[in-house]
DNA sequence: CCGAGCATGTAACACGTTACATGATTGC
DNA sequence: GCAATCATGTAACGTGTTACATGCTCGG
């Protein structure tokens, strides 16, 4: 499996939880699997034209105004617990903020600080929005929230442990020398 | 700063720490900065080519054999510094393991359960790989070493919740109902 | 009537990997 | 001599985002 099914995984998934627009897709795509997933227009719609013509999703178009809605067919539902099973394929590495300290004696302990403290915010905001996701998910007593949660434990897992590390790493950089700095204590 | 310039950073960073090959580049960003950054020769080569026009790297071949050593001039080098300070663009989360356990309703708990398993794993090995990163860079000694130790750190906490949420999780897992199970307690 | 949001779609571009082609060097 | 590794490069492909074009609907 390319990358391209991860796509069409994200596409049925939200079809499954209910029938909408391909909008509407993007936006629960957004709102829901925001803190792990991300897919654009640009995506969304040849996706699903091409699950149309494959005949995984049908449209049923209400008159001609605003727009159609999109329903998962029998093998639709199929198609996607198939991906659901196929390997997971990790995607390659990438992150900007330990570029940059690995990077750091060229920048300094003052300027490493700030970007550990940006990513420290960044990371306080998202165990913010998890609380509010999980309040949501319990309030709403959707079947599978018990998945949904799960999901939710993570980003808080991550976005504790990336506190934690920020916190750890300004103390690091508090005792590190500053360049041209004589003394001081 | 779009993308370019992040693959830009790798490669004149490598390049910071001592003159080498493009292979040699590779590997030094596979090796060292594997757990947090990656790139393919169809990357490294034109971007050195293109640091070699613009000045930043200077190519020292030695005859014509075995290839060639690139070094960072002094513009490269400043242009390094000021990349490393341009804000740092957030890559679009994809999580396929998440993913799929957002959908686990469709597969099952103990089909999610190896999902879970095989991502507390990933997460063990990781752990180890940086216990040996960080007693080599003990051992080496660099002047860097504190700022390579925090980049080692991140990977430490991230796959310690790593490992902590998937115990969390098969617990979870373990109490939900199985499909087609009758009762058992 | 007008602006905001809903809705669909596409074209251009950026990014990145993979696979291939090619050849030198080195150790066995 | 041969295999493994070092070394450089490119072409093809897949994937993904951004920006644009277009039009509807609905509330104020």
């Amino acid at each position: 499996m390319s990358r391209q099914s991860q796509t069409e995984i994200a596409v049925l998934g939200a079809l499954s939880v209910e029938p909408m627009s391909g909008y509407a897709v993007r936006a629960a795509i957004t709102e829901t699997l925001g803190h792990f997933w991300s897919e654009s227009f640009g995506q969304i719609y040849p996706t699903l034209s091409r699950l149309e013509t494959e005949g995984h999703v049908v449209r049923d178009a209400v008159g001609q105004t605003s727009g159609s809605t999109f329903r998962l067919t029998r093998s639709g539902r199929s198609r996607l617990v198939a991906l659901l099973h196929e390997p997971i394929a990790a995607a390659p590495p990438r992150n900007g903020t330990l570029l940059r300290l690995f990077f750091g004696g060229l920048l300094g302990p003052d300027t490493c600080a700030e970007i550990v403290t940006a990513a420290r915010d960044h990371a306080l905001v998202l165990l913010g929005t998890m609380t509010e996701a999980r309040a949501a998910i319990v309030a709403e007593g959707r079947p599978d929230a018990a998945y949904w949660l799960i999901t939710v434990s993570a980003g808080e897992h991550a976005a504790k442990a990336q506190i934690a590390w920020a916190d750890e790493t300004l103390e690091v950089l508090r005792r590190l020398p500053h360049r041209g700095l004589r003394s001081g204590s």
